[in-house]
DNA sequence: ATAACATTTCGGTTGTGAGCGAAGGGTTAA
DNA sequence: TTAACCCTTCGCTCACAACCGAAATGTTAT
């Protein structure tokens, strides 16, 4: 039997300054050498060869620009599985999570935490989205638009809208394409606003908050 | 922000023996160290050390018993995630993955491969099974005697039937109980065996093929 | 051209994990 | 009781990862 190289991936996350990496590229922007050292309490040159070896497992990938280096995550499918694993650490820690995160963060390019969890039972409650196989099935609705969403006209190769397991709520929400438009139209809107350059976590507006209600019936004490 | 312990989880992976011993264990079966040490060719001082550190992070519990020390994947959530951690070294190798392995095999202790997904599906279309929050909900029917599972009274708080992603098909099969219960029946009218004993995977009897083609309408030639 | 900056490469130190042989502790079978 | 067996602990070697300082490479700004 192979060793089907999950030892690879494992010694990508193996070490603190690599994991700390990873979670400040979680929310999908694409952050420097330098930067990504500074979180990690590092060197420049050390950082080089962690994200050598993040890169040789698949997990980011690398654009040089300029005088510059950015890496981001590979792959949505790499962050869904960064998110799924931390449900196994976080499970015997529930109360640990910070609360700001457990609201409102980003999860790659897509919204998750209980934001995310109630947009996405409020459009599957109202027959407008379906779960099945990993992936989210839409009906035209009027909605869309208003959320930013423009559906595709045939069905694609790539789901439009994917299943993405929150770490924090343990509930699917909404990645892929779908979940992208989502949240760029948020961030638009003004309906959530990053606080903090180098932070995960949302925070949800007053105009948030109320568009929120009005166009999908959630009450703010719900998040 | 903090680390999450994502480093401690990929610690425990890192190494190709750790891997080798954790895929081992992925049916939900329970070896020794001494078969472990053998199956990953070390010695057993070496196991110990490492079946050490895969406790530490909560993948493997422990049961002694006599001379020998049991070891098995922690819980059903530890197995679905590294089943999931598959999917991203699976991906961009497909065709690495032995068709027998892809035809049907156990996954902690539910089935897996096509085999599941088929039967996933047929009792989703026949409105039985209804996927929602990363749970499957089940309608009461006469099926589910013949198939060995009896349906709880009332919702409890573990669910009984979760959703678990296949890594070979990248669809949900069924785990929980529920998974536990379709697996056991399975194996005991003979409808899959398990040709060898250090083995995943599963052969489908010629029984088996008609059971499935009786109960679930699914044709042989699905799988 | 020169300076300032980001990143990477090189060299060298340090710490730790992986591995095995030998030995100890404990259980089962003869 | 003795022998066989499984697991673990101890002691040791060896290899490699992590880290940083120094320097090289390449880009942008002055």
């Amino acid at each position: 039997m192979e060793t089907d190289r999950l030892d690879i991936l494992g010694d990508a996350l193996a070490h603190p300054s690599r994991a700390r990496m990873l979670t400040a590229l979680m929310d999908g922007r694409a952050f420097t050498n330098k930067e990504l050292a500074t979180y990690a309490a590092i060197t420049p040159q050390t950082a080089t060869a962690h994200l050598d070896r993040l890169e040789y497992a698949g997990l980011i990938t690398r654009l040089k620009s300029g005088r510059h280096a950015y890496h981001r995550i590979a792959s949505e499918d790499v962050a869904s599985a960064l998110e799924m694993l931390s449900t196994l650490t976080a499970n015997p820690l529930p109360a640990s999570t910070p609360p700001e995160l457990r609201r409102a963060r980003s999860c790659y390019n897509h919204l998750a935490g209980r934001l995310a969890i109630e947009i996405t039972t409020a459009l599957t409650r109202k027959k407008l989205l379906l779960e099945e196989n990993g992936n989210f099935a839409a009906q035209p609705s009027a909605i869309w638009g208003k959320l930013g969403v423009t559906l595709p006209e045939r069905p694609r190769k790539q789901p439009f809208a994917k299943c993405c397991l929150d770490w924090s709520e343990r509930k699917h929400h909404i990645a892929g394409p779908m979940g992208t438009a989502l949240l760029e139209n948020a961030l638009a809107e003004r309906w959530v606003m990053r606080p903090k350059r180098d932070a995960r976590f949302l925070e949800i507006t007053p105009l948030g908050r109320s568009a929120f209600a009005e166009l999908l019936d959630i009450s703010a004490d719900r998040y």
